[in-house]
DNA sequence: GAATAGATTGTCT
DNA sequence: GACAATCTATTCT
């Protein structure tokens, strides 16, 4: 076995994007966090744009601002960490210009760095699709919460790196029933046959 | 495999 | 005090 071929970041341009862009181009990509010489990392399989202030699904709708969303009013290509339910962190890529609040979930990784730490995390054996196949997962894998608010992703300790690019597939997005007409908006991206995928669409 | 309920806490009303 | 871009265990079939 040869070690990991090390992951470079990539350049803050690349996060210079309309949001729904940078959510199909962020589909391939690998998130790598370092932590005390350690390595994780999974390639995303599944991202969902908000666009707010009109996208009522997003915690930006109508412009809102506080310290919660503010990240996601700042620079592109920053993290824009939250708490679900009081259980599970999610992580978001922020996306276009300052000033416009929008903002890429990833819902899923491939593991290819740090299986063995992502697994002692999560508690659980590297094969098993639940250690990275939804938002909270990925990040309790990835090691992920509070702490990352608002770190850029073009340099570490937690960065977005090029990865191998698959065949995209999209549907509407998950979990946003409050959302009215917003729900059929098709803005999750995902992989095509990817076994991470965390709810296999119906095609 | 599908459906259901309970967990648990930062944020906002 | 209510709620949430979810996860997990449990109970069906």
């Amino acid at each position: 076995m040869t070690s990991p071929r090390p992951f470079a970041p990539v350049d803050r341009a690349w996060f210079e994007a309309p949001v729904l862009a940078l959510a199909r181009r962020l589909i391939g990509a690998v998130v790598v966090h370092e932590r005390d010489g350690a390595v994780a990392a999974g390639r995303i399989v599944e991202t969902e744009a908000y666009r707010g202030p009109q996208d009522l699904a997003a915690h930006s709708a109508g412009g809102r601002r506080t310290a919660r969303t503010e990240a996601m009013f700042g620079p592109p290509g920053c993290a824009y960490m939250f708490l679900l339910y009081g259980t599970s962190w999610a992580l978001n890529v922020t996306a276009g210009p300052i000033g416009d609040p929008h903002a890429v979930l990833v819902r899923a990784l491939e593991p290819v760095a740090g299986l063995e730490e992502m697994a002692a995390r999560r508690g659980m054996p590297p094969t098993r699709r639940e250690l990275t196949n939804g938002p909270g997962k990925l990040c309790k894998a990835l090691g992920l919460d509070r702490s990352h608010y608002g770190l850029p992703l073009w340099q570490r300790p937690l960065f977005i790196a090029q990865g191998r690019r698959g065949l995209i597939g999209r549907s509407s997005r998950i979990n946003i029933d409050y959302a009215g007409s917003w729900i059929d908006k098709p803005w999750r991206f995902y992989e095509r046959g990817n076994r991470w995928v965390s709810v296999p669409p119906r095609h």
